[in-house]
DNA sequence: CATCCACAGGAAGATCTGGTAG
DNA sequence: CTACCAGATCTTCCTGTGGATG
């Protein structure tokens, strides 16, 4: 045995057991052979859309669940299924687009999207919406063909740009002439039909398909087929699958959290040397995956808003809750110490909420009476994790020497 | 029980970036 | 170069309001 400096870590990595059969069936973007417990929802969308093994055009679809409940995967499991079908039998394969509107979140994107799709590469900006449709129906309906358009998180498109894309894709069959549409609507927000233009709705949801929360019992058997894919026999602490799809549980019955908890409790075990994975490893994991989350989020988060927060983390080494006028006041000083431009109070109400979304701080709209109406601002996580991640960005770093001094 | 504080949060539009088209 | 487009970000101006207090 040599002495390199790393051999050390490399040997006990190499001799260490490895509790992995196949790490990737547990990652969410997997999709399994089987999905327990949604049957129902995949024979219902089958038959929809196997109408277009006939040569008809499918209705539309909309689906809509809390997330984490198969949706996503039981769609791209039928269309999977459906084009080897149509493979089978040498009919002619539907063109099948997923867009997942969580990242391509605009009008134009999505549209442009569908054009590259169809092989019409368009630019990132610069031309007018309604053109990019028009030059998507016309690319499209230069063949007889059907294009099954599958829009994943569609609330949150029609949240940021509006109903236009919607509008004009529920109507688009009316002016082909050879090519046909149909539309999968997927949606995390169950009021998504409030927002909606009852037209767009009524045409979207020709068929609709609720996915309900899974139970513990069923996160159980979801967790169980692919711990035997994933791991090896024997691995798995009998009580960490109950642990996981109990904490998913309550979660509102999500799988994709339940995946990611016996995932990372796996990779945990793993990394320790540990023979097996323990009830401590799931917890272990939990708090690592809640803080990867956390830490990413901050990391990305503009100058502004991490200055913000920097004034929230200030004011709440002083007292537990703070309003938005007092955050202000701190903020405007923070701003003019780093000689930063400052942003009004509107804006700042609004970095507020958004810090406030995204789980950093709790802020929620109070009533002192006489005193006003405001925000109660509080941190929602570690002093001093947010420290050192605000800390990280070496525009920040000057606060050092003033934070003791500042209020 | 009317008043009034300290904001919330909607609406509209200005400014800037990064693009096309001619 | 100009004219135009979309999107992100931010400002300006605004109306609305829960409840302690006088």
């Amino acid at each position: 045995m040599s002495s390199k400096p790393l051999d050390n870590i490399f040997e006990r990595y190499i001799s260490a057991p490895t509790l992995f059969k196949d790490r990737e069936v547990l990652r969410p973007t997997y999709i399994p052979e089987r999905l327990p417990h949604r049957e129902e929802q995949m024979e219902k969308i089958g038959s929809i859309l196997a109408t277009c093994l006939k040569g008809g055009t499918p209705s539309n679809i909309f689906c809509y669940g809390k997330t984490g409940t198969g949706k996503t995967a039981v769609v791209k499991y039928v269309l999977k299924h459906l084009v080897d079908k149509t493979r089978e039998l040498k009919i002619k394969e539907p063109i099948v687009s997923y867009i997942n509107c969580a990242i391509v979140d605009t009008n134009y994107r999505v549209l442009s999207q569908l054009c590259e799709i169809l092989g019409e590469k368009l630019p990132l900006t610069g031309l007018p919406t309604d053109e990019v449709f028009n030059k998507f129906v016309s690319k499209l309906d230069e063949e007889e063909r059907l294009m099954i358009i599958v829009l994943d998180e569609v609330d949150l498109l029609l949240k940021k740009s509006g109903s236009f894309t919607l509008y004009e894709l529920t109507r688009v069959n009316t002016m082909l002439k050879r090519a046909r549409v149909s539309l999968v609507g997927i949606s995390n927000d169950l009021r998504f039909k409030d927002y909606l233009d009852p037209r767009v709705l009524s045409s979207l949801s020709e068929e609709e398909i609720v996915f309900p929360p899974y139970t513990a019992s069923e996160l159980k058997d979801i967790l169980r087929e692919r711990a035997e894919l994933g791991f090896f026999e024997g691995v798995l602490e009998p009580a960490v699958i109950n642990l996981c799809a109990a904490l998913a549980a309550r979660e509102h019955g999500d799988a994709r959290r339940a995946l990611d908890l016996l995932r990372v409790a796996g990779e945990l075990a793993e990394r320790e040397g540990s023979p097996k994975v323990l009830e401590r490893h799931v917890r272990e994991a939990k708090k690592r995956i809640e803080a990867d989350v956390l830490s990413d989020a901050i990391r990305a988060l503009p100058l502004q808003s991490k200055l913000v927060l920097y004034a929230i983390y200030l004011s709440s080494r002083e007292t537990l809750d703070a309003s938005t006028g007092e955050i202000y006041n701190t903020y405007q000083r923070l701003c003019s110490l780093l000689n930063v431009d400052t942003l009004t109070q509107r804006r700042v109400s609004d970095l507020i909420n958004e810090l406030d979304m995204l789980g950093m701080i709790n802020a929620a709209v109070i009533s002192r009476g006489r005193y006003g109406r405001t925000r109660r601002i509080r941190l929602a996580m570690p002093k001093n994790l947010l420290r050192k991640l605000l800390y990280e960005d070496y525009r920040l770093k000057e606060l050092r020497n003033f934070e003791k001094g500042v209020l």
